[in-house]
DNA sequence: TAGATCACTTCAATTTTTGAAGTCAAGAAA
DNA sequence: TTTCTTGACTTCAAAAATTGAAGTGATCTA
């Protein structure tokens, strides 16, 4: 399966990861929160090469997430739409996972301030029914009956590479309902 | 810049990027918050080559995101270490963001129970010190200085592909703090 | 004892990415 | 007016990464 294939499996984040979860993409999105507007400031700000920041630019307005407007003849400023400014829980999920795991001797790089009550914040996630905290552990992931069939069909027929005509007749094992619970020792 | 090195930019979320940003590791870590444990499912599930399934589990491996046992002699199963299932609020974030602007003819292919109150929950993100909600709109991103340094040096010294001596020496506009407010009509 | 299964590895062909260099139009400076 | 500078790219060859078919070898299982 090739990359641009993701987007169309029947499943929101394998859609979502096709759509933006693409290295250099998620950098051009970081810095268009970030402000930066222009070509070659979004060329040195992330390190990209230029020829593929016009490949990601193009496909990020393609897709809706980004909208270039021209601030003078041939000079153009690069926004976030609102579909791409929706992507700021994961701008956010991913700060927070790596201010929590990374090493930051000189102390984390960046904040999140709230500026209506103007503390900075951290990530925390409620549940949109009963108000509780929610995380992988009291939680889980239910697919629909049609996704979970679009899957058990892709897992059946897929010809595996190196499988033995016996594996492809049977199938590999498909769970119709996975518990978040992932880690070994939760 | 190479993607291996974007690890190292002093940003909390470069540095996720860096580490889990890749489509194909997204990928793997989805799959093993679905509950997927062995390399051949891995790959029917995801569509990955299994060369670069290989290649990416060592990576996740040598990160500390994923801990392989041997089950059985030769046998290996593959888990989220607590690195890895903290990556759960990225996923989520992901297959928010999908199932609000994915388009779903056959309705949404996944729901997130939360299993304490047993209803279905959306991203629901609220501050930790005022609890009240929070959004791109109503907070924004604030890099401490060390890490404003490194961005301003970084945007100033690097030799931008076909820039004049000018441009390399003037350096590009970089903000110190930069509201969320990243659309252009928010 | 002959498959079957699993977890990979190998490798050539293909595709993508890199980064230096160039292009072109428009505004600014001399 | 002529030259310079800026910005936003494109072009292109070299380098690197990815794909997918075809192994490999150590268990199990019938």
């Amino acid at each position: 399966m090739r990359i641009p294939d993701i987007a169309t499996q029947n499943c929101s984040i394998a859609h979502a990861i096709g759509v933006v979860g693409d290295t250099w993409t998620l950098m051009v999105v970081r810095e268009l929160f970030l402000g930066t507007r222009r070509f070659d400031d979004l060329q040195l700000a992330t390190g990209i090469s230029p020829h593929l920041l016009s490949v990601r630019l193009r496909e990020l307005v393609a897709d809706g997430i980004v909208e270039r407007t021209e601030y003078r003849a041939g000079r153009y400023e690069h926004f976030l739409t609102k579909k791409g400014a929706d992507l700021w829980p994961v701008m956010f999920a991913l700060l927070d996972w790596a201010d929590r795991w990374g090493e930051w001797p000189q102390g984390r790089p960046v904040y999140v301030r709230h500026t209506e009550c103007g503390k900075l914040t951290k990530l925390k996630l409620r549940c949109s029914c009963c108000d509780g905290p929610i995380h992988h552990a009291n939680t889980r992931f239910e697919g629909s009956p049609g996704a979970l069939a679009e899957r058990q069909a892709r897992m059946e027929k897929a010809p595996l590479a190196g499988a033995t005509p016996a594996r492809a007749k049977r199938g590999a094992t498909v769970k119709g309902v996975t518990r978040s619970r992932a880690t070994r020792n939760p």
